[in-house]
DNA sequence: TAATACAATCAGATATGAATGTTTTTTTTG
DNA sequence: CAAAAAAAACATTCATATCTGATTGTATTA
């Protein structure tokens, strides 16, 4: 997977520590292994606070708070941080989301929630350094052959922690995946439009609101009654 | 507005043509207005191509066909080639909303059409260049101040013409901003996602047509009741 | 244990390439 | 001819990658 590792010389014979076989890692793997955090944390701020074509290796070494030759020695160059990047951010995100949606109620699929830690997630700044990946890997070959299999992986799992969570609903798969991609996209792009020109407060809630009448009312029959049916009727605010 | 015209000397008191006093523009006057016109395309070609981050000066003369001496003679820096093509962006792009929904039958608010119009509109090249813009925007705050303003402006008429073309609707409010917000997001979205990972062209239309449900659902009820009702079983297909 | 060899870590410097804005020269055209 | 248009040349800046040297940590051996 991670093909840029400093080298660390394979040399395990000689032992290194008395009794412990693999426990012993060395105090310089593990300074080693948390620089190259560091610096993965940077590249992501990077994204976050400059984007991805201002993403230079001065500004990430700026950021990390290290000399661009120290950084350099961890990775030998620009794109396999980038790579190292994308790794991270993808478990980071898989893992918050499968622990916000393992934290809901066991028996009820309330989708009010599922939704909601969606919606948290893309809200979260890491979305924005997942998007600023995504626009430019449009135009950079080199970054799309790293980031769409990274993605597509990503996608997989999202897809199948929504099975899990909605069992029930596989019986009508026409409609299990259309929910999928309406939830996808609305909130997606809610998402990114929040970036330029949002909305107010008051109009997202009642987006998001709406959005969780339409999908209820995507679910099949018997699903449907047992989730509850809070909010059915069509919203007139004001 | 341009202020970057290429200070073709005030010497208007030279007569330039024996009788005409506006109409003769002079023939040198017409080319450079041409040339202009062709690097601003080459800049949103060039967008589309390669995005905004490798939108080099180099690159739009090459798209041109030009020098880059040649090219920098009309424009005196890249900001000002990037703010002529976003002005000419959004006129094209609104342009062609009006006109497609222009053409819709008068009398009959039909949904299916506009919203069909609009994903026609984000499903054209000029919304990638768009989107280009807008994320670069992000991070690049000469850009953002170029781009806001016409932003603004785009959406204002943009948001003018739902009204025009559903007077009905404004008698609730509420609900009117809801479907703009829903329709913006979710094509958007879908757009912007069609980017990097589209979906296949039958979930497109399912979700198509299910956003137009919702949307159905979501008009005052005489107007529903006006318009048809094509459509509004839940979609359950294969 | 002390001394030594070696590898990992880090910092600074250099070379190359590309992009920008400016200036200068050539060509075209009224 | 003179001015606009086009092309070419130049200087500056910045990012990438690579190389060199210094320091620190680890392991082997005397």
């Amino acid at each position: 997977m991670n093909t840029d590792a400093p080298s660390p010389v394979r040399r395990r014979n000689a032992r290194t520590g008395p009794t412990a076989a693999g426990k012993e890692i060395g105090r310089q793997a593990q300074k080693s292994a948390s620089t190259r955090k560091m610096i993965v944390d940077a590249v992501l701020q990077c994204l976050i606070k400059y984007g991805y074509a201002n993403t230079s290796t001065p500004r990430i070494a700026d950021e990390a708070g290290l000399s661009r030759g120290a950084m350099m020695h961890h990775f030998s160059n620009r794109n396999t941080m980038i790579q190292a990047a994308i790794e991270y951010l993808h478990a980071k995100r898989l893992r918050a989301f499968r622990r916000a949606v393992s934290s809901l109620p066991e028996t009820e699929p309330h989708l009010h929630d599922a939704l909601m830690a969606y919606w948290r997630q893309v809200t979260h700044p890491l979305f924005v350094a997942f998007h600023e990946l995504a626009v430019a890997s449009r135009t950079d070959k080199d970054l799309e052959r790293i980031l769409k299999p990274a993605q597509a992986a990503f996608y997989r799992e999202w897809y199948q922690l929504a099975v899990d969570l909605f069992p029930e609903w596989q019986s009508d798969r026409t409609s299990f995946i259309l929910a999928l991609n309406f939830v996808q996209s609305t909130l997606e792009g809610a998402a990114v439009r929040r970036l330029s020109h949002p909305m107010s407060g008051q109009e997202e809630e009642q987006l998001f609101d709406y959005l969780e009448t339409c999908l209820r009312n995507l679910m099949p029959a018997d699903l449907k009654s047992r989730t509850g049916t809070k909010r059915l009727e069509t919203v007139s605010g004001a």
